[in-house]
DNA sequence: GATACAGTTAAACAATCGCTTAATTGTTTA
DNA sequence: TAAACAATTAAGCGATTGTTTAACTGTATC
């Protein structure tokens, strides 16, 4: 594979191509992120991996209209990041138990932690 | 803060929020994910995660005009993600040294050796 | 059954995104 | 200095995205 590039550098760079992803595997990578990539959809999911909500408590939690949210809990349903269950009158949403669930929300916590230096002492000066 | 909801199910639901990270923190994790929303771009974050690479061999690699990849290296820079080098005529791009960096790079092995099954395995009937 | 409440769906709209082509900047070599 | 190559930028476009308002299901209660 590294022959046929247009330059040719001496770069040693073969070897870690021998288990590079598909291309069909980055793009189902990239749709996980994708749905993480909304501000809005990222703290309900954060939220339903720590509670189970309905929809107008969720509406309340992140300040926006029931429409709004349902639609990002449809996109993240879809995606398989979480699950429902209707009980009266209410939907009840939360984490789906899945290994990439897991995975995006130990992410969360992690990037949270490493980019915000302020998180966990919000009384700093 | 959980009792200003709209409903009240008994739910245990005071303690996950001691933790909540603010509005804005979710933001910067978002903007982290967006840019690895596009599945061109993980690629390439991908690629500059094993090898440093000029913009013409990337573009050989991911199949794209040079343009288009310089328009994805420009946003992966601006993200603090990848970093460059110019030697002579040529531009070398490479993965930036940081934590979120590590993380990101990570998480994208993860999540296709999880999501893919047959990662590792190309030959499976 | 009628009403009220919870949730979803539909239509419309502005905003953003990613790619293409074309022009431009930067560097080297003839 | 001129020509060739690498890379970036700009303009234009089609497609997607997120939100709003309004209409529409579904369930429980009166």
């Amino acid at each position: 594979m590294p022959s046929n590039l247009p330059h040719d550098h001496g770069q040693a760079f073969e070897h870690a191509f021998d288990h590079m992803p598909a291309v069909e595997d980055f793009a189902t990578v990239s749709d996980l992120f994708k749905q993480m990539g909304d501000p809005v959809r990222v703290r309900i999911f954060w939220l339903l991996c720590h509670c189970e909500e309905c929809v107008i408590n969720l509406s309340a939690m992140v300040g926006m209209s029931s429409p709004a949210v349902s639609h990002h809990l449809k996109q993240l349903k879809a995606g398989g990041l979480i699950v429902s269950r209707r009980e009266g009158k209410e939907v009840y949403y939360r984490a789906a138990d899945t290994a990439p669930v897991r995975l995006l929300h130990h992410m969360i916590e992690d990037l949270v932690a490493i980019t915000c230096p302020n998180y966990g002492h919000p009384d700093a000066p």
